[in-house]
DNA sequence: GTCTGGACTTGCCTTTAGGTCG
DNA sequence: CGACCTAAAGGCAAGTCCAGAC
């Protein structure tokens, strides 16, 4: 989806953040002292924390470094083939010096923070008027994700990222190339290690992109360090620049435009599919195409990631695809390192066996996909593999909506808890065909099963309280009764209805979480659901379409959202 | 046509803000 | 009226895709 060429970009500032604060019997200027810092303030409980390969990597940086007095000697950690970092972190002295020296100083932070909140809030807000935005185009936009430079740091990747626990350097301003075509640089702003900043001019690189819709690029390297902070060893090197919040929105637009003309021609598409399936012709592709619209599964390429994550055209048919009668299985490690164990049930089961197994991976290519779906449908002006995910998405969204308005019941006069709650299983289906899973991590997920527990508890302690009300309200009502006192009585009857109502509900919230706790709705409704279908909805049921966007998703949805009279 | 640098999007995790409850 | 809790913002890793070099 190709953006419009920008005409004029002028840049403020670009944030230089601190680098990582050591105790004061430390030296700030001295490299180990600083990665052994950044190991030292990791929150203990993490992922990362257990695992050796990860820490392991970590010490060899600071050894690099010159930080030898650091390291945990054979003895320590036991033998070199397979050495327990995990334990000797919980019981080294220096190690626990260290993090109390952390805690403190996180403590100290907050009680200033909250002691000059007022104060804190107002130089944020000053200083985001005055450089949080670039000029683009001769007006104000801000940018999408920051204006601060890499920080340096250990780098903490997901999955079996091979990155994962090497030292991540801090880009310098000379590494960065401003893009623009404004007469005036941006200043630096210099973040000290209490959190003020310092402003400097800077004789920037610059060079003008008008397709480039970033207001500046720059390169991290992440690796083993020398003392010096150079790296004797490159792992990874990923691209970075500042995007613009019209960019996104730009972007935006243009994908649920192309996603609504693809969903025209969705079913003839799958007519296709269906005649070439059981033809038996173009197998291959047609398999994909079917999985794209049917799974919304992302497309990957030939081979697996560096991280050993995998997509469609990587699956390996035997290994992390399988038949059993009239279902597809799947199970393999996807985007993010999330694992996809769906299951498609299809009548195509065996022919998609029979020639998937022949070639082991699919046999074909993004560009005979994209012919294929441009064949059917030559008035698409725009498909990408990618598109499909957001067809999937916007099509389940449209049906949700529709089976949860039925079977809550929702009315214009269903009480908004009920049509939020309507909305939040129809995009929760929408998540699980999509696969977003969320916190696949052991710590996470144990803490989450036992705060849910906990709300269970709680929910019971409030129905035996609800009870014994309702009890004392009833003993009320007939003694009024007998009294003759209606209107008493009436109001008494309501409040206990409304007392169950509202217990109802809760008990139904919960059970919604409970249903979907391993599962995140906020990426579909934030990327995927067209945000006029859930408009259209909002309308039709006379929900405020507030309550289901944030302020920010809003603003960025303001083409979708027709928000006469705000 | 193929390869790949790098622009742009997606998505999980952590931190923060702000609201609620006792 | 602070402790507690949840939703939103922010951060940044890791995908997809496009265009230019060869």
């Amino acid at each position: 989806m190709k953006l419009e060429d920008l005409k004029s970009v002028e840049v403020k500032a670009i944030e230089v953040p601190a680098k990582i604060p050591v105790p004061p019997f430390a030296n700030p200027d001295r490299l180990a002292d600083r990665i052994f810092g950044a190991l030292c303030r990791i929150n203990p409980e993490l992922p990362c924390m257990e695992d050796n390969v990860f820490l392991k990597r970590v010490f060899v940086c600071i050894s690099s470094a010159g930080g030898d007095e650091y390291l945990p000697t054979t003895k320590d950690v036991g033998s070199h083939m397979n050495p327990d970092y995990v334990d000797w972190l919980k019981t080294n002295k220096t190690v626990a010096k260290w993090r109390k020296w952390y805690a403190e100083e996180k403590e100290r932070k907050a009680a200033y923070n909250n002691a000059h909140a007022e104060e804190r809030k107002k130089d944020s807000e000053t200083r985001k008027e005055k450089y949080g935005f670039a000029i683009v185009n001769g007006e104000p936009d801000a940018f999408a994700t920051g204006y601060a430079l890499e920080p340096e740091g250990i780098y903490a990747g997901r999955g079996d990222s091979p990155a994962a626990g090497y030292w991540k350097v801090a880009t310098e301003p000379v590494d960065v190339v401003v893009n623009t075509n404004s007469q005036n640089p941006p200043i630096i702003l210099e973040v000290q290690p209490d959190g003020s900043r310092v402003e400097k001019t800077f004789k920037w690189n610059t060079k003008w992109d008008p397709t480039a819709h970033v207001a500046a690029t720059y390169t991290v390297q992440t690796g083993i360090p020398n003392a010096d902070g150079t790296l004797k060893k490159v792992v990874k090197t990923s691209y970075k620049g500042f995007a613009f919040s019209s960019t996104r929105k730009e972007g935006q637009e243009k994908k649920y435009a192309a996603g609504a003309e693809l969903g025209k021609a969705y079913n003839a598409i799958l007519k296709q599919v269906d005649s070439d399936l059981t033809k038996e012709v173009n197998v291959n592709t047609a398999i994909a195409v079917f999985l794209l619209f049917e799974k919304g599964i992302r497309i990957g390429s030939k081979s697996a990631t560096e991280n050993g994550t995998k997509g469609l055209l990587s699956l390996v048919w035997g290994k992390d695809v399988k038949r059993s009668g009239n279902k597809i299985k799947f199970d393999f490690l996807g985007k993010d390192s999330v694992r996809d164990t769906s299951v498609v049930e299809t009548k195509y089961a065996e022919i998609i066996e029979k020639h998937w197994n022949d070639t082991s991976k699919l046999d074909t290519t993004k560009e005979q996909i994209e012919a294929y779906v441009k064949n059917i449908a030559p008035d698409v002006t725009t498909f990408t593999p990618k598109l499909a995910r957001t067809a999937v998405a916007c099509a389940t969204a449209l049906n949700a909506l529709e089976e949860m308005t039925t079977k809550f019941k929702v009315t214009r006069e269903s009480p908004i808890a009920l049509k939020k709650l309507a909305f939040d299983e129809a995009t929760m289906l929408v998540a699980r065909r999509l696969n977003h899973q969320r916190g696949v991590n052991k710590v996470a997920e144990e803490k989450r099963k036992a705060k849910f527990k906990e709300s269970e508890n709680k929910l019971k302690e409030r129905k035996t309280k609800l009870d014994e009300q309702i009890s004392k309200k009833e003993e009320r009502i007939a003694a009024l009764k007998a009294k003759g006192d209606r209107e008493k009585v009436k109001v008494l009857k309501e409040q206990i209805q409304k007392a169950k109502d509202k217990f109802k509900q809760a008990e139904m919230n919960l059970d919604s979480k409970e249903r979907n706790q391993n599962f995140a709705n906020s990426t579909c409704k934030a990327s995927y659901i067209d945000p006029s279908i859930v408009y259209e909805w909002s309308k039709r049921i006379e929900m405020p379409i507030e309550k289901l966007y944030t302020k920010a998703q809003l603003k960025a949805f303001d083409f979708a959202i027709n928000q006469e009279g705000k």
